[in-house]
DNA sequence: ATATATGCAAAGGATTTGCAGCTAC
DNA sequence: GTAGCTGCAAATCCTTTGCATATAT
């Protein structure tokens, strides 16, 4: 997607919802989709504080919120206690391995899994909604 | 196994670590094999301060730390901020269904997932050490 | 003009930690 | 006796929130 096609989907959904468009709401985004790594809000928002627009983590967070609510992006817990944002323009689903050492993130989709995991679902009447399959390890290196 | 063989266990391990024998570790190790459920440390906490121990909720973290090191406990993220204990005494591998609803949780395991993830760490390069797979949706109930 | 944002600092919630007194061994 | 516990309260860490001021429309 371009980025004034996405820029203009984003400011459509704002003004949807009945949200105003600012420069930190804009700065978020462009940040979020610039970058294909899975980052920290921390991260993001030292990002925009040292390249533009004065923000602060709240708004970033409260930025990001809605970005994950509406498509734009991608929440994911890796069990340290720190959220990761990823875009999720024109990125299709995948889980991912962590390296245990580096922290290196790779993605990956399986699609035998993802039928399986759509038979289990059934064989216990659960309807499905979102799952979280994560693969901890040693990378190459880091072995 | 018997509740005696596990205590006698408990014991060993403690020793071989330098770390004394206590109520509240006795009491903390009894509640996570009673209950085949999967706990928060505060419902750990509760359920000793009611029913015998005086014990901390310090104390309570500390001593599951010691039971996830050493075999006897697992410990869960189910991506909610809180940690979740059950027990791994004669419990195989087994990975979770949670309902987005309600909460119940139910354990599954499937072999073929188990290969398949084998192969994608090996397809990466990757040395697999662990893995969080947890699918979420509605049960049948909740439906 | 005014509804909505922002930034700040304070609040939250789960978990951890420092420390003084307590207890296994 | 003493190394190792325990409980308490304070401290952490990430994230959220209240509120007064600023800004988009």
């Amino acid at each position: 997607m371009t980025s004034e096609k996405l820029l203009s989907d984003f400011k459509v959904v704002l003004k949807k919802e009945g949200l105003k468009v600012t420069p930190q709401r804009i700065a978020v985004l462009e940040e979020i989709i610039k970058d294909k790594g899975h980052r920290e809000s921390e991260d993001i928002y030292m990002a925009i504080k040292i390249r533009k627009t004065h923000v602060s983590r709240a708004t970033v967070y409260r930025t990001l919120d809605i970005l994950v609510q509406n498509g734009f992006a991608r929440k994911l817990n890796l069990g340290d206690g720190r959220a990761r944002y990823e875009t999720k323009i024109d990125s299709p689903h995948h889980d991912h391995i962590i390296c245990n050492e580096c922290g290196k993130i790779i993605e990956f989709v399986n699609d035998e899994i993802e039928k399986i995991q759509e038979e289990i679902a059934k064989q216990y009447q659960f309807k499905l909604q979102q799952h979280i399959h994560q693969l901890f390890g040693l990378c190459k290196k880091c072995q």
